[in-house]
DNA sequence: AAAGGATCCAACCGCGATGGC
DNA sequence: GGCCATCGCGGTTGGATCCTT
């Protein structure tokens, strides 16, 4: 099992530079020293793909497979293409089952609740869309969906400053107040799609943040303020905000009990180590957290509502790409905070037969997710 | 109809991880 | 244990296409 998703790959260049040559100088053998160049440069085509080489890199590899070995199969198969690019090709186009396009709203949902869940970890996204390749998924979110969400976002942040009387600081701490609770729930409830997996048997997965490190408030704060991507809290002590694209990069701090609203959900164990997800009404383990947390978090119920209807720029923003991108600013908008749910983490809902099928890189990353991001109770 | 901007997405790039020698 | 070839991932790019004015 490969656990590279997990490393510290933003950080490290900081603390020692990598010396070694680059790829492109390895290829072009400009290095003085290193690895030979993977493929003759001088001799390589780039850009598009032409039908002819679709075919016979497709024909190849479903007579012989890849050989284990990429780099070698572009002069088996007398392709002027990098290795690389052969991989890519038949990964993201030319392998079997590839879906293209047209993203089910059911997807939607499943990319939008694990990229609030694990970040920009595309293969694991992947891994739960049976079909559909990280790339596409990648490009489909960056392209789209993120946009989406954003836009929905600056709507209610305009309407709110609109509404903005009086004191500018008391409605800034309830601002963050809200984003706050909101992004708890974000994390914590299973999505409304979900309720057609709720009674299939899971395997175990315990999806707190203590297993991405996130143990303190300060953490969870900053996930929350980075996973809302770009809500910028009007905050004096705000600092820069680094978004955590890998989750796991949040550096281990001691071991706190760590909140959970399981207002949405409830893990039920059963004796083959599987759980089903039921609604329940309960907020748990903030009893280890400040006082002023909790009273951010959970003490309004209210305030939860309301904070639930100024957030609301959730799976309502499906609609708006169902409806051909226009939206509707009126005041009735704020209607569907259930759907909102759907931005959060759900479990992993496709099963693990249905990654078995795909590419063999997705039983990976679905082990991986099943080893960091729902540890086995 | 044309120009310019916006969007989409296939492909490339850089780099850390892995495994063989 | 170190070196190196290769893999695989996430970020980025650039050309094609679509949309708006």
């Amino acid at each position: 099992m490969r656990f590279n998703h997990f490393n510290l790959s933003p950080l490290v260049p900081l603390l020692a530079p990598c010396t070694r040559p680059t790829d492109t100088e390895r290829e072009a053998g400009t290095a003085e020293m290193g690895r030979a160049p993977c493929c003759d440069k001088a001799n390589v085509k780039k850009g598009p793909w032409s039908p002819e080489e679709d075919a016979k890199l497709k024909a190849y590899i479903e007579q012989h497979g890849t050989g284990g070995n990429w780099i070698a199969l572009p002069q088996k198969i007398g392709l002027k293409r990098c290795g690389k690019s052969c991989r890519l090709r038949w990964l993201n186009y030319l392998r079997p089952n590839i879906k293209h396009g047209g993203f089910s709203e059911e997807e939607d949902n499943i990319i939008c609740s694990l990229y609030v869940s694990i970040g920009s970890r595309w293969s694991i996204i992947a891994a739960q869309l049976p079909g559909r390749t990280d790339n596409d998924i990648k490009n489909y979110w960056n392209t789209r969906l993120k946009k989406k969400l954003l836009g929905k976002q600056r709507k209610e942040q305009q309407a709110q400053a609109r509404r903005v009387s009086g004191n500018r600081q008391k409605q800034d701490v309830k601002r963050e107040t809200e984003n706050l609770i909101v992004a708890s729930e974000l994390i914590n409830q299973i999505p409304y799609w979900s309720a057609e997996y709720s009674s299939v048997s899971m395997p175990v997965t315990d999806v707190s943040f203590q297993h991405y490190g996130l143990n303190n408030q300060t953490s969870l704060r900053n996930l929350m303020v980075n996973k809302l991507e770009g809500i910028r809290f009007s905050n004096d002590h705000q600092q820069q905000q680094q978004p955590y694209t890998n989750a796991c990069e949040i550096p281990s701090l001691p071991n706190q009990v760590f909140p959970t609203m399981v207002n949405h959900v409830a893990v039920v164990s059963d004796e083959n180590n599987s759980v089903t997800y039921q609604p329940s009404n309960v907020f748990q383990g903030f009893e280890n957290f400040p006082s002023d947390f909790c009273e951010l978090v959970c003490v309004n119920s209210q305030q939860m509502d309301r904070s639930m209807e100024s957030f609301n720029y959730g799976m309502e923003s499906m609609d708006v790409m169902s409806n051909g991108g226009s939206t509707n600013t009126t005041s009735t908008e704020s209607t569907s905070w259930g759907d909102m749910s759907s931005l959060v983490y759900s479990p992993l809902v496709s099963d693990y037969e249905g990654c078995r099928q795909g590419n063999p890189r997705d039983v990976v990353a679905f082990e991986e997710c099943k080893y960091f991001g729902m540890q086995m109770q």
